[in-house]
DNA sequence: AAGTGGTCTAGACCACGGC
DNA sequence: CCGTGGTCTAGACCACTTC
């Protein structure tokens, strides 16, 4: 007889369930607050066990993707917005401008020796988070922020063309990578009038 | 002979474990890096099977608490600092101060129709989180802030003590309840050469 | 009553890490 | 080799919600 396949393709059976309820989420047939199979449907339709596709659910739910309730079923959570999340230089200026072509001013400091050659890698328009992930191999992880308001000096007023003593943002940034070894230093200055920063606290 | 117990004490098997644990944890007698108890002893000591020792740390892990890896065992994991944690206004002072007596102006909004009495209770030195969430049963969930750098007007230089036009950091927070409900808006400004924002920004 | 998720059993085999 | 966590079975009963 056939031998019981299990998950010898390479991919557990519970995640394999996932990943068809993901597939039907990301193509748009299953929609928010669309129900999801039962537990028990899940099992008939994979054949596997009931506590098989139980668990492929409560990941689901863990990751936020679906929503169980109790006596009613599984439902397709609503997308999650993410807060606080550590963006490149491009997407940082997106979510922090109010404005389009705004003035920031940033200065970045990296170890020449960890990162050869960045110098000469070309940063017009390329987010350097993706150079660092790319070609350094570096797993990006977190960032401290630390956020004040200064006076312009005259040179930076110059360069944000604001006149001298005009209240300005300053945000120096820690990035970490995922082991917390620290990656770069990063200060910028922005225009009180054209950005605001966001943050979402939880309790 | 004696029905089986299980968890009608009221509690289910593998929170029993986990609270045994957690226990553990706190009173010190195991710290971190130290080895929790494997699934299988786990299962032997609290006379469960394997899957209920093994959700018990499962879920353990997926709260932070214990770190486990295949092949080796399971391990109390480094207790987690909390980033961008809503916080009540002198837990905020604490976070944010750098220094103990320090000068911040606020400005609170409250809905007088679901918060009857509230301008009566005394606020001196009291959380007003703590009045919400004990007096009118408000479950406070997250908060929105939005940040800038300002100028002090006359009024607010006189109160911070400090010369009109200096830059101040401006906050102002939106208040939400779990169910996403606005419960307060706060409007504060903070002397820039005393108070840094501190975020964490994750990837 | 029927259907859902939540807890649980008593095993099994696999994959991994250290000895 | 042995012990660890990871996956899985084929059921069971409980708690909850809706009809």
């Amino acid at each position: 007889m056939a031998e019981k396949q299990k998950h010898r393709n390479g991919m557990p059976a519970y995640q394999r369930i996932q990943s068809t309820i993901r597939k039907r989420i990301e193509s748009g047939q299953l929609r928010t607050g669309d129900p999801v199979a039962s537990e028990r449907d899940l099992a008939k339709i994979h054949q596997v066990s009931l506590m098989t596709a139980r668990h492929a659910l409560a990941t689901l739910e863990q990751e936020g993707i679906v929503e169980r309730r109790r006596g009613i079923g599984t439902f397709v959570a609503a997308p999650k917005i993410h807060f606080n999340k550590l963006m490149s230089y491009t997407e940082q200026m997106a979510s922090r401008s109010l404005t389009a072509g705004s003035h920031i001013l940033f200065a970045s400091y990296f170890s020449s020796a960890e990162f050869p050659n960045l110098l000469s890698t070309p940063l017009n328009r390329e987010s350097l988070f993706k150079i660092l992930e790319r070609e350094y191999q570096v797993e990006l992880g977190y960032a401290d922020e630390e956020v004040d308001a200064t006076a312009a000096d005259a040179r930076t007023a110059e360069l944000l063309c604001v006149p001298r003593g005009e209240p300005l943002m300053r945000i120096s940034q820690l990035v970490y990578s995922t082991k917390g070894k620290a990656i770069t230093y990063v200060l910028g200055f922005y225009r009180s009038d054209r950005h605001k920063l966001m943050i979402r606290r939880f309790r």
